[in-house]
DNA sequence: ACGATATTACGAGAAAGATCGTAAGGTCAA
DNA sequence: TTGACCTTACGATCTTTCTCGTAATATCGT
């Protein structure tokens, strides 16, 4: 994942709206939500709600898929993963103590060089 | 860490030039980096680096030293956690294979059930 | 105290983002 | 096909963000 790519994620899900939107997304799961519950949920107007559902499109956040007259949203973890891996990555190669405030996931995600354990 | 915050941060990394110079930070470690220094790395005059550097301070993303005339910064890995712990938390709550993509970190930072280890 | 260095504060202009109303594009039921 | 429904597209307006130049503040060496 390169970075404008990422920028474009933190800068889809830095908003009030969209994280709201996103997070309903997640709890949901790979089932998703039609549009018009999402706006419902958030309470958006119909375009104020399409404008941030394009910006998540966008950063690849959400999937879109029509059932029927109804569009589906659902959240595609592989970005958010991407994201989370990207932001933990050089997190621990400063040295050692740096990181003992507990971005200890990004040692076991992404540099498995000591514990090769999976 | 509260949904305001988090968009904070998120919105203080959402940007080409504060991801650099976040990340010129991570790199760096806790001895951190002179804003002179910043400022020559990422290409930025002083006021535009000043407008930046506020802006993740303002998001608790980094510290301000002073170092006699030079106002030395670094990361504050803190809310860096906070901010992957908030974004990978729910990511799990939508059933069993919903997050097979991989958002395991998430499962190992938030609930250190099993491998009680560190 | 003085001048030099390092950095921030302020103000202005340009660019981007958010919100909404209304119109248009598909899809369904009859 | 018609009308109703769900959703997106477009355009206008308003607000926020970004960038830079210049001025101000703080610290250092002499």
């Amino acid at each position: 994942m390169k970075t404008p790519e990422i920028i474009g994620a933190l800068g889809a899900l830095a908003h009030e709206h969209r994280l709201a939107i996103y997070r309903l997304l997640v709890e949901r799961g790979p089932q998703g939500l039609a549009a018009g519950v999402i706006g419902e949920r958030v309470g958006l107007v119909p375009s104020s709600l399409t404008f941030h559902l394009q910006a998540l499109l966008r950063a690849g956040l959400v999937r879109q898929a029509r059932a029927s007259r109804q569009l589906i949203y659902s959240a595609d973890f592989s970005v958010m993963n991407g994201l989370v891996g990207y932001l933990t990555d050089k997190c621990c190669s400063a040295g050692d103590g740096a990181c003992d405030t507990g971005c200890k996931p990004a040692a076991i995600a992404r540099s498995p060089r000591r514990k090769s354990a999976a």
